[in-house]
RNA sequence: GCCGAAGUGGCGGAACAGGCAGACGCGCACGACUCAAACUCGUGUGGGGCAACCCUUGUGGGUUCGACUCCCACCUUCGGCACCA
């Protein structure tokens, strides 16, 4: 499977490079004799098609179905074997219909809630976006670019991060490309540590307690000071009268930084001090309690025990506001010396300064003290993530309803799932306005609550579009499955036995720009509906493969400002389907991807016209005429050898993704026996066996051509139903090696050998070499090495 | 700053369980065909040298009989993350 389109609305460069060569790769594993399932679909809600309809005053519902019209026709150009039977768009009702059922079983099981909360707001496209749809350093918009804001909302939200120990752990269980799970690692952020509960002194009889989170208990005894996000709900309690002013001055003004300033690293840090003191838990000392917007309330327990010598921001704010630096642990060599790495851990240093800890190895200190600390009440093992929960509200109206109703009197209750689907209104105001638009749509919003029948609302925030791509793939089994039925919720949301049969997929092939966000959702999607009983597997793909991008002539991204896009149609029309395939595919490495070279292609071009030329025109009367006793022996044996060796390597390659490869063993086939055509060979039966073959080793990335060509070496069944040739490793080993003869590694002469000749056969003929001889005059051999069909060496000096 | 990937002819790229560096293609040069051009076909094409030979896989070290391939340090480029405690 490849990641499906999103129906743009023009089919670009970008579409081939993705496409075919995933294409090619199921067409080998088809003649392979495997069943092959090659699905496609349309991924069809989502902004641009709102962001359209705005520009140009039509429905969304319109413009995404006649783009998804066009590309169908474009798409089809390609030559794909796609299973068009078995296509699915999940813009559809009856698509849609399944994406909330889904949304009910994860609300059912407890994985959907509902929490007010800040999010990322785009105030140009006037919606929420994830997370991971906010880019760069200025944290602009992924879609527009605007830089997005904060905003206070009620927000629908996956509970992903009750997977976040598996979504890392099963990594090492599937055959993904290592960088894909490194960012999935990353992304994840699991940080190992302790909270500890630090007490307070304040006007208050008991105190507050606090509890902050650090990976490193092990430096707890060099605490000098606390710090709280100046949102911290505890700020308040612990400030002193003296200070009020002071930290509410800084909590607004904090409060008013956008995420930008705050979240900048290189910002000089602010912050200032409560008035309030902490006792710290390991050795009673009375620390001060600061506020600084370096701490954040969204990780960890949003307060920090501050340890200036070892920790670098602590450090900068203690230098800043003249705070107090005390070390707690040594160096490799037992200095003490300024802060450096050689203190940041990992280091073969001890503690100091911290008690009955002194000389514990810095090495597994953390654990030492961990244990101590949960041993005596002062503190836990714990675990922080910087995933967060999956924010799925969007206010925007091109997108699946959330199936749920706000009752004044029952409050928020799940749409039954008998009356799904939740339709979207076809006439619904598409003009955002920053509530959601379905808002204003009364038959819509107006419900009659399904609990107690009173009057009530519909949710009219729709799901982002992730959550419908989090199981597409599932739903090509048996599209629109039920479809026009009433569903419940024990339905199974597929053909089970299909499902049973096909999944999980085998390959899966894509960009690696989803890799923390679609792959992270698709993986999560799987975990969930394995613990709903839904499937029996846990990771929805076991091989993954990114391609890489194609490029504009300039080395630059494809983009119509540069100015540099280069149009398929345009080459399709001029060199036809099978030459487009095959240059990208040529180009280099699929996981590259590299600029579009518009001179390059012609090679491409060429190399089809010769293998045109090769098995459809006769061969001269002058070849034909030397008979087939003119033949050599050797000549025939050699092109028998090539023959399987390019079958051998060819199926190799495609099986691995490596086109470029391939392609270059089948034109190192095809320049053979163009030079073979007008000598005797081409009377021989290896003549005809080999055309054969070759013809038969093309389809997968030449589907056109193959197929011609099949038919006019008078076969009348497809080419692309025909098994893949027969590689003969026995035919395609080598009669003769060269063996390669150096002295003092360069190569000074070489031996023709068979196969399999002895070592001490090897060595005495090498060193009889007169050529050899003369390189070894003057000199005594003083080691010889033999590797076995492939060199010696002759060490002398 | 941290994490990851990659640096090979004029260009895209081959070859890495360590064993002839530059497969295949583009481009270029010369030749054939043509009145001429394009197409096509043939020959050549990493650099230096008349030659024997010498040099060459980002830079500098190392391991090895032997390194594009392994190890260490650095440089450059491209991705991702980034005040995550």
């Amino acid at each position: 499977l490849t990641m499906l389109p999103y129906p743009s609305g023009d089919l670009h460069t970008g579409h081939w490079y993705t496409f075919t060569p995933s294409d090619a790769g199921a067409r080998y594993r088809r003649m392979k004799g495997y069943n092959v399932f090659f699905p496609i679909g349309f991924d069809a809600f989502g902004l641009p098609a709102e962001n359209a309809a705005i520009k140009h005053g039509i429905h969304p519902k319109q413009w995404t179905y006649a783009n998804i019209d066009r590309m169908r026709q474009q798409l089809r150009k390609m030559g794909a074997m796609w299973a068009w039977d078995h296509e699915a768009v999940s813009c559809d009702p009856e698509y849609y219909k399944w994406t909330q059922w889904f949304f009910l079983k994860f609300y059912d099981a407890g994985l959907a809630y509902r929490e007010f909360s800040p999010v990322d707001w785009c105030p140009s496209c006037n919606t929420t976006l994830a997370r991971e749809q906010v880019w760069g350093d200025d944290r602009h918009c992924e879609r527009c670019g605007t830089p997005v804001i904060k905003k206070e909302l009620n927000q629908w939200k996956f509970r992903i991060t009750n997977y976040a120990d598996e979504l890392i752990d099963a990594l090492d269980t599937i055959d993904w490309p290592e960088r894909v799970k490194t960012m999935q690692t990353n992304w994840i952020g699991r940080s190992e540590g302790a909270e500890v509960t630090f007490t307070t002194e304040t006007t208050t009889e008991t105190g507050e307690d606090l509890v902050i989170f650090t990976t490193r208990p092990d430096t707890l005894w060099g605490a000098t000071f606390m710090v709280l996000a100046p949102e911290h709900p505890a700020v308040e309690a612990v400030t002193s009268p003296a200070q009020q002013a002071a930290v509410k001055t800084y909590q607004e003004q904090a409060a008013r930084l956008d995420e930008k300033t705050r979240g900048s690293a290189d910002k000089e840090k602010s912050g200032v001090f409560t008035g309030g003191y902490a006792v710290n838990p390991v050795n009673g000392e009375r620390i001060p309690i600061w506020i600084a917007d370096y701490v954040m309330m969204g990780y960890g327990t949003g307060a920090i025990m501050a340890v200036p010598a070892h920790d670098q921001r602590d450090f900068d704010f203690a230098t800043r506001y003249g705070l107090e630096i005390r070390r707690v642990i040594t160096g490799p060599d037992g200095a003490t010396g300024p802060l450096s790495e050689a203190y940041a851990g990992k280091s073969d240093g001890a503690m100091i300064n911290s008690g009955q800890f002194d000389g514990t190895p810095v090495d597994g200190a953390a654990k030492t003290v961990t244990a101590w600390l949960e041993e005596t009440g002062r503190g836990k093992h714990a675990v922080n993530y910087r995933l967060r929960d999956w924010g799925i509200s969007r206010q925007r109206m091109w997108g699946a309803p959330i199936p749920m109703i706000h009752c004044p009197q029952c409050g928020t209750v799940p749409v039954p799932y008998e009356d799904l689907p939740v339709r979207l209104p076809d006439d619904a105001e598409f003009r955002p306005t920053g509530e959601s638009p379905l808002r204003y749509h009364a038959g819509f919003l107006h419900v009659q609550c399904p609990v107690c029948g009173g009057d009530a609302e519909r949710e009219t925030d729709t799901m982002d579009t992730f959550m419908c791509s989090s199981w597409y793939p599932y739903a090509y089994i048996s599209p629109y499955w039920k479809s026009g039925e009433t569903i419940h919720a024990d339905d199974m949301p597929w053909d089970r036995e299909s499902a049973d049969y096909w999944l999980p997929m085998d390959i899966y092939t894509g960009g690696i720009e989803h890799a923390t966000m679609h792959l992270l959702y698709f993986r999560f999607f799987a975990k969930a509906l394995r613990d709903l009983g839904i499937v029996n597997f846990s990771e929805p793909t076991m091989r993954l493969f990114n391609q890489g991008t194609i490029l504009g002539p300039d080395g630059e991204k494809m983009s119509k400002s540069r100015g540099n896009v280069v149009n398929p149609d345009e080459y399709v029309a001029r060199y036809g389907a099978d030459t487009v395939r095959g240059y990208l595919m040529f180009i280099g490495p699929w996981e590259l991807g590299g600029p579009w070279d518009p001179s390059a292609i012609e090679g491409v071009s060429r190399f089809l016209q010769r293998v045109w030329t090769v098995v459809v025109d006769e061969p001269s009367d002058a070849a034909g005429s030397n008979g087939k006793e003119g033949a050599d022996a050797n000549a025939v044996r050699d092109l028998e050898r090539k023959l399987h060796q390019t079958i051998l390597k060819v199926g190799d390659d495609l099986e691995n993704f490596r086109f470029n490869t391939a392609i270059a063993a089948l034109m190192e086939l095809n320049n053979m026996l163009v030079r073979a055509k007008e000598t005797p060979l081409s009377a021989q039966p290896i003549w005809q066996e080999t055309i054969t073959a070759l013809v038969l080793l093309m389809p997968p990335i030449f589907p056109h051509i193959s197929e011609e060509l099949w038919h006019r070496l008078g076969h009348e069944q497809s080419v692309h139903l025909q098994a893949w040739p027969q590689g003969d490793a026995e035919k395609a080993r080598e009669d003769e090696i060269a063996i390669v003869v150096q002295v003092n590694g360069k190569v000074r002469d070489k031996l023709v050998k068979a196969p399999g000749a002895a070592q001490d056969v090897l060595q005495r003929e090498a060193l009889e070499l007169p050529n050899i001889q003369k390189w070894l005059e003057g000199k005594s051999v003083r080691k010889v090495i033999v590797v076995p069909d492939k060199l010696v060496n002759i060490v002398a000096s």
